[in-house]
RNA sequence: GGGCCUCUAGCUCAAUCGGCAGAGCAGCGGACUUUUAAUCCGCGGGUUGUGGGUUCGAUCCCCACGGGGCCCA
């Protein structure tokens, strides 16, 4: 890939003899070979700009009303993507797609063109090619929407044959080479859709409510704010260890000790950690603060921050799934306390003063597994429900109130001991996001970053750190504040059912070995 | 981390018991002025993921490695 920027639109191309040829695929050999064609004719293969008059779109809808065979004068010039090719001789169909998917039928006649330029299309234009048609609108025979054409131009060439239309890449392809999986798959083309309009809803949503949207480090000297194993990284500048941020938490609560009391980010985090069909290394969150909420405060800001999206991104509440199954995200969501649901589950009675030892024999009776380096009373609750209940809510739920030593930021229940006000909300057996009233307290922050640094001694690599500036700026005061945090891809899955990388446009994937 | 499945032409997939590696689409050449994945005739296209092993002979059996998927924890 050493071709210098081409801008010799006549003649031999200076680079046609560098090109290796001899190991390319038959396809791609030729494909080369025509733009060599192109250029030694005095023609562009990439011309820097096609007079394009109208989107495919536009003269769609402009002429929706036409009848089979019914012609009109409007002259348009359109350029789009070919992804069919049907030549009866004389009479060429081309059908061409946008990057919307809407497509348009081109009609070349060598009455219109001739002889010679229609000679030329069939060389030169191959699937894939993009083409600027230029001519009148009209319905063809059997009713399809045509430009008749009187004019035409290579808008780009494509060097590489376009997978077959027909059937779905492959789910490796799809990761891969996502923007050929965009020209083929419409449901690849929709996620991109989708997801802005989500993006675009919750943004808005916010702002509506008076919500400043802030961008806080990613880069940090020590990750904070969730139990996760973070990446890391060298500045060089300050030859400075750094970590690529688990959570924007601590920095969002220090802009809310400096005043900025209702604060969201949308933006990335990064874990490093395992790899699968709920899991991605670099994920999109959304966390918000609010001064003077709580959690219950939360609860209803991200039901409204939910159903609104759905609302305006997939047009329904109610989500159906490619094997046909329903469910609303609409209306009130249920509300369960981990400790009552557990103790359902279990059949006995399972609060926050059961002792280690009773919960450990429940782990193991379930053949359960948990690192001895992280034992403690709120892991092994934690475990236990996720096995016996999280897995069975489909219809969005916040489960409430969670033991406090895996909540180290979280402010005790006002009237449960041992509990702390925070929810998790689950759709469709999966943790979509969760929310505390903040823990203020200073004295008592510290002394839950203490009991941290000891489970961090003991092997627990999740377990937060010490953050002396964190704990600097609480002492300043941050005011009674709910916070929420939400995964955007988690809810695009909710949203959709399908896996976390076909919610993200280009997901991290293994490099191939050389060779292949 | 453990188990199972998978990798074959540009793409999507076949290949019986270990016996000359095929199809559809795509490509190339030809015919055709109303097609809709156009049709018809003809022709090319492969280091079967990589490296070993067994065998007269390996896409197929065995081992290792790599990529992808599913399940379990």
């Amino acid at each position: 890939m050493s071709q210098p920027a081409d801008h010799r639109p006549t003649t031999q191309d200076p680079d046609a003899q560098a090109v290796e040829t001899d190991d390319l695929p038959e396809q791609i050999r030729i494909r080369r070979e025509k733009r060599e064609r192109l250029l030694a004719e005095g023609r562009e293969a990439y011309p820097v700009a096609v007079p394009v008059t109208h989107a495919v779109a536009q003269v769609r809808a402009d002429h929706a009303h036409l009848e089979a065979g019914e012609e009109t004068d409007v002259v348009v010039g359109v350029a789009a993507r070919v992804v069919y090719l049907r030549n009866t001789g004389k009479l060429c169909f081309v059908t061409v797609q946008d990057g919307e998917g809407n497509r348009l039928q081109v009609m070349l006649s060598q009455a219109v063109v001739g002889e010679e330029s229609l000679d030329r299309f069939k060389a030169d234009v191959d699937l894939g090619d993009h083409l600027f048609a230029h001519g009148r609108v009209i319905s063809s025979r059997r009713g399809e929407l045509s430009i008749f054409a009187d004019d035409w131009q290579i808008a780009a060439k494509a060097l590489r044959p376009l997978p077959v239309l027909h059937k779905d890449l492959s789910e490796e392809a799809r990761v891969r080479q996502r923007y050929v999986d965009l020209i083929v798959r419409p449901a690849a083309r929709d996620m991109v859709r989708l997801r802005a309009g989500v993006m675009r809803s919750l943004r808005e949503n916010f702002h509506r409510r008076g919500y400043l949207e802030v961008e806080t480090p990613m880069l940090q000297t020590q990750p904070g704010g969730a139990a996760a194993r973070p990446f890391t990284t060298h500045m060089n500048a300050f030859d400075l260890e750094l970590y690529l941020r688990i959570a924007p938490e601590l920095f969002l609560k220090r802009a809310v000790v400096g005043g900025v009391e209702r604060v969201f980010e949308i933006n990335r985090s990064f874990r490093n950690e395992g790899v699968d069909s709920t899991h991605s290394p670099e994920f999109a969150t959304l966390e918000a603060y609010e001064a003077y909420g709580d959690y219950t405060t939360m609860a209803e800001l991200t039901r409204d921050l939910v159903q609104t999206a759905a609302r305006e991104a997939l047009g329904s509440t109610t989500v159906t799934l490619a094997d046909g199954t329903e469910y609303d995200l609409g209306g009130e969501w249920t509300s369960l306390s981990l400790y009552h649901s557990l103790s359902e589950a279990l059949g006995e009675e399972i609060t926050a003063q059961t002792s280690v030892p009773h919960l450990m024999a429940l782990v193991e009776r379930f053949d359960l597994q948990i690192d001895a380096a992280r034992m403690n009373h709120g892991k092994l609750v934690e475990e236990l429900w996720e096995h016996h209940v999280g897995d069975t809510l489909v219809a969005p739920t916040f489960v409430r109130d969670f033991p406090v030593d895996t909540s180290p930021l979280t402010r005790d229940h006002r009237t449960v001991p041992g509990v702390v006000e925070k929810w998790d909300l689950y759709i469709r057996g999966m943790e979509i996001g969760t929310a505390y009233s903040e823990l203020v307290d200073p004295v008592i922050q510290r002394r839950r970053f203490e009991a941290q640094a000891v489970l961090a001694a003991a092997g627990d690599d999740e377990a937060m750190r010490i953050d002396e500036d964190f704990l600097t700026a609480m002492e300043y005061a941050m005011p009674p504040a709910g916070g929420m945090g939400m995964g955007i891809d988690r809810l695009l899955m909710a949203m959709t059912g399908l896996g976390i990388r076909e919610t993200i446009l280009f997901p991290l994937v293994k490099p191939l070995e050389p060779g292949r």
